[in-house]
DNA sequence: ATTATTTGTGAAAGCGCGTTCAGACGGTAG
DNA sequence: CTACCGTCTGAACGCGCTTTCACAAATAAT
């Protein structure tokens, strides 16, 4: 049991009286910025555990050292996708002793910049961001001046890491396992265009059916906004145009599910008359009606190795992000398809 | 167009000689500590805006000052509950200049306190804790050290706001209605029984047949624990169990929405042959099949009031949060029953 | 053996700001 | 005109830690 809150603020000057060494000793120690006789660092690690001496950030933070804090830019804190992504996050850092500060970005520049402006004036060790809305040469310079793990981009820069969430490959994997279920009409339901990743997605969709010869139908695509009104909307648009399709690829999980409730409105069956596959495999998606078949991707991986990126760059080493390939999570959505 | 990132640091040092005081003086403008005389302050403002002068966060706190940054201890940040309060949250903080800090409890005391004193050790300027599971008389304790706002609690201290989000009335009104419907034999699915609010809404549901003497049956309760795989689970003991039963009150909407498809499963059909009402109404029960009816509150209202009452608090006032009470969204998954 | 180099270490100077503390100033009361 | 009070202000100290800087001790080089 520990009897929290109140502890009378042990200091590293403490530690230092209590092991017979100077302040600086004990800095160094911790900090191991200068080797110390065996004998001292023996003393210094015996008061600091017997004083339960835990640093000031503060302080450090103050005194030019780490502030033991890494900003995380998102763009959207009520986004299921990031949700998952930023718990990781928080885990690893939190057992790294460090803290993140979530800030939104809403997928404007100019609250972007602030936001990193905010986060540079309180001395974040690092920044993490996620799909920025920046350009290139911004986070090149950013880099300068912090490290910097951006997701979903690539930043040629040595402070910088990108953690490289491409996801044409999934798309692509999704479109070519329908092409696979005999579906040959596959309409596609796109994220916001102005967002790299719903771009990605998109050209994945086209690369599917380039692979497999079949002719990409502008008609058989639509506008969504990654959201689940925008994947109703979408769907309902793609029915009034009389487009013909057996399936239909949505950009992401929630598009999807606006898009089974359309279907379902009209009185189609899913998978029975069309199947559906989304993308993200968010917690949700196994609890639809169907569950949805869906490209997954590890979220918390990306949390846990943006993590994990940016605690190695604030270390000073190169870190190298390996994630896993996207797979298909393959559930109820779907089903062969022949004319 | 802001140069962003890399401005050499104006100091409240520079800003004083720039206006000809000292700092002293500066500090005083800033904080309002002191009557300074009228052309002073003019100078200094001047002096403040010419050189775009933000004091460091990290040195006020230092100093003893503020740290312009509230903790918020939430259970699990991947809970779409808690997610678009987080984000009001956030958004409040941030017009105010101030940062938050999100940790997560996991529901575990302990977890919660070592949260606790690492915002503490952050010198966070107030703490905002949702739904804590600590006991009171650790969060009286606590809020004699830092502004404390908490959720779902009363606690009575003078620096301490209860922001309370009392789920009971709302459980009832969702019972009530579906009394009013003409249902008799309603099922509960429970949330963790170690979880305030949990407690809350079964003794809602339990109130709302009381008050139409309608006979409370424990065979008609199953417990779930918040998640959709819970729901899922608790529908199908119910179902297994052979309880008769003509709609059913799930704790949560993920709850619902795991129930939603357990019943489909087996054939039932929502609203014909079981109607079913949700709690919290998380943005996706617009668009489960068919739309969840369920209760509304507004938990970015929730996040706001506690940014804003903790800003209050930090402040020296006393905050007087006044939450709108909870409504019931009527949608598609119910509808009037008869025998 | 004496002079150069390394270590190992403490004293002291900040980091940027808040906050006493003592004094300067203008003014009212004796 | 001296005594006293209230307002306003700057110098100086401190928050807890990192980081020169300088110096003593230990080792290497000449």
């Amino acid at each position: 049991m520990n009897d929290a809150s109140i502890r009378p603020e042990v200091t590293l000057e403490m530690v230092a009286r209590e092991a017979g060494v100077s302040p600086s000793t004990v800095s160094r120690i911790l900090n191991g910025t200068a080797q110390v006789r065996d004998s001292k660092v023996l003393a210094v690690q015996a008061a600091i555990s017997k004083l339960q001496f835990i640093p000031n950030p503060v302080a450090r933070s103050l005194a030019g050292g780490r502030s033991m804090s890494v900003g995380v830019v998102i763009q959207s804190i009520d986004s299921p996708f990031y949700v998952e992504a930023l718990a990781a996050m928080e885990k690893s850092l939190f057992r790294a002793n460090y803290s993140a500060v979530f800030v939104s970005g809403h997928w404007r520049p100019d609250d972007e910049r602030r936001c990193i402006n905010h986060l540079l004036s309180r001395r974040v060790d690092g920044i993490i961001l996620m799909t920025s809305c920046l350009p290139d040469q911004e986070l090149v310079q950013l880099s300068r001046s912090t490290p910097l793990v951006v997701t979903g981009r690539k930043v040629a820069s040595a402070r910088a890491c990108s953690l490289d969430v491409d996801s044409t490959p999934g798309a692509r994997l999704a479109t070519e396992y329908l092409i696979g279920q005999g579906h040959q009409r596959i309409a596609f339901i796109t994220g916001p265009s102005d967002h790299p990743d719903a771009v990605q997605r998109f050209s994945g969709y086209k690369a599917g059916l380039a692979a497999h010869r079949i002719p990409f139908t502008a008609r058989l695509v639509a506008e969504g906004n990654y959201t689940d009104a925008g994947g109703y909307a979408a769907t309902n648009q793609l029915l009034d145009a009389g487009a013909k399709f057996t399936a239909v690829f949505a950009a992401n999980d929630q598009t999807a599910s606006g898009a089974l409730l359309a279907l379902h409105r009209r009185g189609l069956r899913i998978p029975q008359d069309i199947s559906i596959v989304g993308f993200d495999d968010i917690p949700s998606s196994s609890f639809t009606i169907p569950p949805l078949t869906t490209v997954h991707r590890s979220t918390g991986a990306i949390g846990t190795s943006a993590a994990d990126a940016i605690l190695e760059l604030i270390d000073g080493r190169t870190p190298l992000p390996n994630l896993a390939a996207a797979t298909l999570a393959i559930r109820e959505s779907t089903r062969p398809w022949s004319d």
